[in-house]
RNA sequence: GCGGGAGUAGAUCAAUUGGUUAGAUCAACAGAUUGUGAUUCUGUGGGUUGCGGGUUCGAGUCCCGUCUCCUGCC
């Protein structure tokens, strides 16, 4: 059984969970951080098991390309080559069939890209996507699917969901790496009948896990939580739900409250490298002039490395000056803020009170 | 002392033979960022063109004076 639900909400569709995989058990609702090149930016896998990270990312795609399935063959698997030792959850390259879209035409087998780095042509379809995520041997692997922009018509998002439904069979029909799980996922863009019928299909073909994705590409919020309840239901209650590409506070607290289990998000690791904090207050820009001299932490009462040591003027300063140090700190608290995030969205749960803390959380982080 | 060169935004520099509202890049400041093409992108503020005269319809630009700095020569 490599999902167990511990825990119902009574008032709201949140479930407290645990998934088993091959590197070990991860607690649910769970953030996982974005790691595409094998490595989450700014941080190495021993500041990830301090911030009590989960899971990490990496990206097919960009793996393929570099440092390509030789390398990370060679020295056993993605797991082994950047010495992580938690679970992994791969993305297919279907995300760069939307962020890329300049750079590839899709055909019936597949998408061919032109790298974004020189411009050569390979091709990335369902079968070699598989092949590739054996060899990376994550926990989990991604389905290949077409990440649809917004907005995007009826007819195509038909088509295209009739392909992502293609695409997730034949990756079900593939090999996996030994205990590797695989996710099927949901798309149709925002209308809630094609949701219906690919969440449908997939659940037919029964995979260990289904994603809900095309959300966060645009739209606005409320079309992103109508994708969900347009999915979810049709999802198998024993199986872990993931929306893909969401790590706003208040917009996962909103999906736990449909039923979802997993996130993913480049935004604590990029606005860090940005200069700005996530905190339970709303995001804090630590680069602007007003805490030039401010002797309080980045975040009141986080239990971080940067936030237990450093002040908010001494970390606005290593972002003023570029200083590589500001990049990690800033990393650093931003990945704990959201785990942290989660094992109060966990407790909540836990101790039936889920509905509040969603409230609170939208209340505090999303006010002025 | 004499000759030459240079003075323009906080910094480094542009600006056609004199011709619209003196620009660019950094810096500063603000905002974006959602399965990473991201140390990125967008925007804003900022000028007595060293100073004082003159010529001209019009001067950063030409002329005179003056100050400062750099450089060469005695």
């Amino acid at each position: 059984m490599p999902y167990q639900i511990l825990e119902k909400d009574k008032r709201t569709k949140a479930r407290l969970g645990r998934l088993f995989t091959a590197h070990g058990a991860v607690e649910t609702p769970v953030f996982m951080d974005v790691g595409t090149l094998g490595t989450v930016k700014a941080l190495t896998p021993r500041d990830l098991l301090e911030t009590r990270a989960q899971v990490v990312l990496g990206n097919t795609y960009h793996l393929m390309l570099r440092p390509g399935a030789e390398v990370i063959a060679a020295a056993g698997g993605l797991h082994e080559f950047m010495r992580w030792h938690g679970p992994i959850l791969t993305d297919s390259g279907g995300f760069q069939v939307f962020s890329l879209a300049k750079n590839r035409r899709i055909t019936e087998n597949g998408c061919w890209f032109n790298s974004h780095i020189d411009g050569h042509e390979f091709f990335l379809g369902p079968k070699e996507s598989m092949a590739m995520q054996r060899v990376l041997g994550s926990d989990i692997a991604m389905v290949f699917d077409e990440c649809l922009p917004y907005p995007c018509d009826r007819a195509r998002a038909e088509k295209s969901v009739a392909q992502t439904l293609r695409w997730a069979a034949a990756c079900r029909g593939e090999e996996r790496a030994a205990g590797q799980q695989v996710f099927g996922i949901v798309q149709g863009g925002v209308y809630d009948d094609l949701r219906r019928h690919c969440a449908e299909e997939l659940v037919k073909m029964d995979f260990d896990g289904y994603a809900v994705g095309g959300v966060s590409v645009g739209e606005p919020e409320e079309c992103m939580y109508a994708a969900v309840e347009a999915s979810v239901p049709f999802l198998p209650e024993e199986k872990p739900r993931y929306v893909m590409g969401l790590g706003v506070m208040h917009q996962m607290a909103e999906c736990i409250a449909r039923g979802v289990d997993m996130f993913d998000c480049v935004i604590p690791t990029r606005i860090a490298r940005h200069g700005t904090a996530i905190t339970r207050k709303g995001n804090v820009a630590i680069k602007a002039a007003k805490w030039i001299r401010d002797q309080g932490p980045v975040e009141e009462g986080c239990d971080c490395y940067c936030c237990r040591n450093f002040t908010r003027s001494y970390v606005r300063h290593l972002i003023a000056t570029g200083e590589l140090l500001g990049l990690h700190l800033l990393t650093l608290h931003n990945v704990r803020a959201l785990n942290r995030f989660m094992e109060d969205a966990r407790a909540a749960i836990r101790e039936g009170n889920f509905h509040d803390f969603k409230e609170q959380i939208r209340k505090e982080t999303t006010q002025q």
